[in-house]
RNA sequence: GUGAUUGUAGCUCAGUUGGUUAGAGCGCCUGACUGUGACUCAGGAGGUCGCCGGUUCGAGACCGGUCAGUCACCCCA
């Protein structure tokens, strides 16, 4: 027995009409990367595992378990790009880019984990993200964070928070580790097993444990801002002065604590409560050390990524998507001879309209027809029957208004350009 | 990877302690209205009950496995 073929595990098809909202975002989204100066980058959709295990880390989830990889016929090892930015980078390096100046770059388009499928989790996902690289200073966390939150703002989504956080450089991060490790030891016995075990590995994940063991010596535990170095608190408190300057609200959280290896300094999430247990919808931070870790220049950088998927929960969650107005025109011929005329009205007014032009092609009633033209959202029906082909007239009808008027039957030009001075602006 | 829960028409769901030909609403098609779409009424099409196996005289119902959805853990967008 064969069975029906399905999407794969974690994937999703996407149908009209919720297509359409992915392009209104998808235009947004480029219109405000344009706005702030950034340009896009695309990328192949593989690329050399080597690339995301030096870029993302070994030790993070990611690379251990969630990869998509396999060994091409060249007998090469390739991954499905699972995060953007090593990819950015790796591509921005390979042109020389960054011998040039400072670079404003963006990406959108899809990536690829191997994970158990849930509520804003899935193995293709798709990401917005935009990266800064070339300026050390807290003005540009500041662009990157303004540019996620205007497009939060311009949805009016309201339930989202910015969250904000140093977590310190090469300087600081040995100091809070052992602050870390000084506070943790003791209650090494009451904390979750999972947490003992990440103790001495990577003491800063503890930070976002939820298990309720660890709560209470979490809440105690020493926060970064404790430790920082002065170069690092400088800088965070530089962007907490812009970030109030520009009017962007947001709440300082000593727990954010980003999985990638490569965060330096400042780190932020967007949260909402819209997307269930995935509550972080955009996360980045500063990345300082990465592209010197690809082999690149020492340039300091800074950005983000955002889940399209989650950001249209979000969307969904603030309710009231307005009911599209209706739009176009549908040709209706009544009979063989009716459509011959017709289809050349159609192919002028397809050239000239600038809006949906449909016509269905099969011998139905007139009924059936306006029943099309309804469902496709038309605003104007192009009627031509018999009685009307006898006459050389056509009838216009305003499926809204449901009112009728006549046209003068004439080659698709004039009909084009009776229809478009009869209404259609 | 771990746990919970759900798979019956295009969609949302009924289906009594296992018992003949599996139902409803919405949607779709046709007609009432021989040429005017949102209402009304009447018909109609559409299902190997996710898949495989087992128990039974008999399974959509019970059992096992498997696949998929959903939610949570882990982790992240």
């Amino acid at each position: 027995m064969s069975s029906k073929i399905t999407a794969p595990r974690g994937t999703q098809d996407i149908l009209p009409p919720q297509s359409a909202r992915w392009q209104a975002l998808e235009s947004q989204i480029h219109g405000l990367a344009r706005r702030f100066g950034y340009g896009e980058v695309r990328t192949p959709m593989f690329e050399s595992t080597e690339l995301f295990v030096r870029g993302v880390g070994e030790a993070t989830d990611i690379v251990e378990k969630e990869m998509y990889t396999f060994t091409d016929k060249g007998d090469r090892s390739i991954t499905l790009r699972p995060e953007w930015t090593a990819p950015v980078m790796r591509a921005a390096l390979e042109h020389n880019l960054f011998a040039q100046g400072p670079q404003r770059l963006y990406y959108i388009g899809p990536i690829f984990r191997y994970e158990r499928p849930q509520k804003g989790r899935y193995r293709q996902a798709h990401q917005f993200g935009v990266e800064c690289v070339g300026f050390a200073g807290p003005e540009a966390d500041l662009e990157v964070i303004a540019l996620a939150w205007e497009l939060v703002r311009t949805n009016a989504i309201d339930d989202a928070v910015l969250n904000i956080n140093s977590i310190g450089d090469d300087v600081c991060r040995p100091h809070y580790r052992e602050a870390l490790l000084a506070h943790f030891r003791p209650h090494l016995a009451s904390l979750s097993a999972e947490s003992q075990r990440r103790l001495e590995r990577n003491p800063l994940r503890l930070l976002d444990s939820k298990d309720p063991h660890d709560r209470p010596y979490v809440e105690s535990a020493p926060t970064f801002e404790s430790v920082l170095c002065d170069a690092c608190r400088e800088h965070f408190d530089a962007l907490k002065a812009y970030l109030i300057a520009i009017g962007i609200p947001f709440v300082v959280n000593p727990r954010i604590v980003r999985g990638l290896d490569y965060y330096t300094r400042t780190v932020f999430e967007i949260i909402s409560g819209a997307l269930g247990s995935q509550s972080t919808v955009c996360g980045g931070g500063r990345y300082d050390g990465l592209v010197a870790s690809l082999g690149g220049p020492d340039v300091p950088a800074v950005g983000f990524g955002l889940g399209i998927e989650r950001f249209l929960m979000m969307l969904d969650a603030a309710g009231s998507q307005a009911e599209p107005a209706r739009s176009g025109i549908q040709a209706v011929g009544l009979g063989v001879q009716a459509r011959t005329v017709l289809v050349p009205i159609v192919a002028e007014l397809r050239r000239r309209l600038g809006q949906p032009v449909y016509m269905d092609f099969d011998d139905r009633k007139l009924l059936a027809h306006l029943k099309s033209a309804d469902r496709n959202g038309a605003r104007y029906a192009l009627i031509l029957g018999t009685d009307e082909l006898a006459k050389g007239e056509l009838i216009l009808r305003d499926l809204e208004a449901r009112s009728d008027r006549r046209l003068a039957l004439g080659s698709g030009r004039d009909v084009a350009a009776a229809v478009v001075e009869a209404g259609m602006r």
